[in-house]
DNA sequence: GTCTATAAGGAGATAGAC
DNA sequence: GTCTATCTCCTTATAGAC
C-alpha cells in the first residue's frame, strides 16, 4: 500500500525532472508528451495518471521550480542584508540553468503566458514569490543599494528577466569562457551594467 | 509585365510582414503557414511560390531585420560616437518592439537556433552586424564608455540580449509606465544596470 | 501564379485489455 | 495503474485545375 503510494510519487518526480528538463532545452512547444514518456521510459497513458494535460504537466514544473526557489531563500541567514539576498537568489538561479535546468519565465511568447495565468496554484506561487522580492526591492532601495529612481516594477521584472537571460546560453555556446566565468559576468553586469566604472 | 513583377513583390512583401508580426507575438512554433496565409488574405499553397518552406519563411524575415538595423546604422551621423551608435541602434530595437515588431535574437531555444545556422543568407547578415557592433564595442572600450574588464562577447552577447528582453512586454502588460517611459527605464538599466549610483 | 482539394505525418488525448 | 492500439485534429507541404 505505502510502497505503491511511494512508487508513485517517484515517478512523479521522475516526470516533473523530465519535463523540466526538456521544457528548458526544446521550450514548451517542442516538448511533446511523447519525449517525457520515453525520457521517463513509461508510456504516454501513463503520463495523464498523474497530470491530466500537457498544460498542466508545464505548470506543475514550473510550479515546483518557483517553490525551490521560495525553499532557497528560507535557508538564507536571517541578518543577510536585502541586496545580497537579491544577488543570492539570482547566482542560484543563473546555477540551476548553467547545470542545464530550466529558466524561470520561459513566458516570451503570449499563449504560454495565457497557459500559465490559467493554472491557479502557479498563480499563488508566483505571486508569493513576487511578495517577497518586491520587499526585498525596496529595503535595498532605501540602504541606496538600489537606484531609488527605478520604479519597483522595473527592477522587479529586469530582476526575473535576468535569471533567464539568453546571454547565457550564447556565451556557453559560443564563447570560451568557463560556467564559472560566465556566472560571474552575468552577475556583475545584472547589477551594474556594463558602462565604464571610475576606481 | 513589369506591373505583374510589381505585384509579386508587394506581396512578397506583405507575407514577410506578416510572418515577422506573427513571429513576434506567437513564436516560431505556434505560427503557422494558415496563420500567415489568412494574415495577408492569400492561399496557404501560394505562399510556396514565394518562400520553399517555414523556415525559409522565418529566415527571410529575420534576415530582412537585421538588414534594416544595417540601414538604420549608415543613417548615423559619421562622427558619432561608438557609444552612442550602440545606444541608438538598441533605441531602435525597442521601439520596433514596442511597436509590436520581433525581438531581434528569438532564437532562445536549440531548434530554432539550428534552423537559422543552416540559413546561409542569414548568417551572413548576422556575422556583419556582428562585426560592425564589436567594432563599436572595442572604441567605446577604449574611450572609457564601456567597462574593459568585461569581454567583448560578454557585452556583444549581453547587447543582443538586451534588444529581446521580456522585461518589455512584461512592463507593458503588467505596469502602468507609458512606452515612452518603458523605453526609458530600460535604456538606463542595460547600460548602467540597476545599482544605486552616486551624485 | 493562384486557387481547391488532398496527401502524409505527428501531435494530444483516450478506450479497453491486463 | 500500466500498457497497446487507436481516435481525432491540425500541421506542413503538394498535385492539378484554371
Amino acid at each position: 500500500m505505502s510502497f505503491k503510494k511511494e512508487t508513485f510519487q517517484r515517478r512523479e518526480t521522475a516526470i516533473l525532472d523530465a519535463a523540466t528538463y526538456l521544457f528548458g532545452s526544446k521550450g514548451y512547444d517542442l516538448m511533446t508528451m511523447n519525449d517525457v514518456a520515453n525520457a521517463v521510459g513509461i508510456a504516454k497513458p501513463s503520463l495523464y495518471k498523474h497530470f491530466k494535460s500537457k498544460e498542466d504537466l508545464a505548470a506543475a514544473a514550473l510550479s515546483r521550480l518557483i517553490d525551490q526557489a521560495l525553499a532557497f531563500l528560507q535557508t538564507l541567514p536571517e541578518d543577510m542584508d536585502a541586496y545580497a539576498k537579491l544577488k543570492s537568489l539570482l547566482t542560484w538561479g543563473l546555477q540551476i540553468r548553467i547545470d542545464g535546468g530550466m529558466p524561470f519565465l520561459p513566458s516570451t511568447n503570449a499563449p504560454m503566458r495565457e497557459m500559465l495565468m490559467r493554472n491557479q496554484y502557479y498563480i499563488s506561487r508566483i505571486l508569493q514569490l513576487n511578495a517577497l522580492i518586491l520587499g526585498f526591492i525596496q529595503t535595498a532601495k532605501q540602504q541606496k543599494m538600489l537606484n531609488s529612481e527605478l520604479p519597483d516594477e522595473v527592477i522587479l521584472f529586469n530582476y526575473y528577466a535576468r535569471s533567464c537571460d539568453p546571454t547565457l546560453d550564447y556565451l556557453r555556446l559560443y564563447s570560451q569562457l568557463s560556467p564559472k566565468e560566465i556566472l560571474n559576468h552575468l552577475e556583475k553586469i545584472s547589477f551594474s551594467g556594463v558602462c565604464y566604472v571610475k576606481n
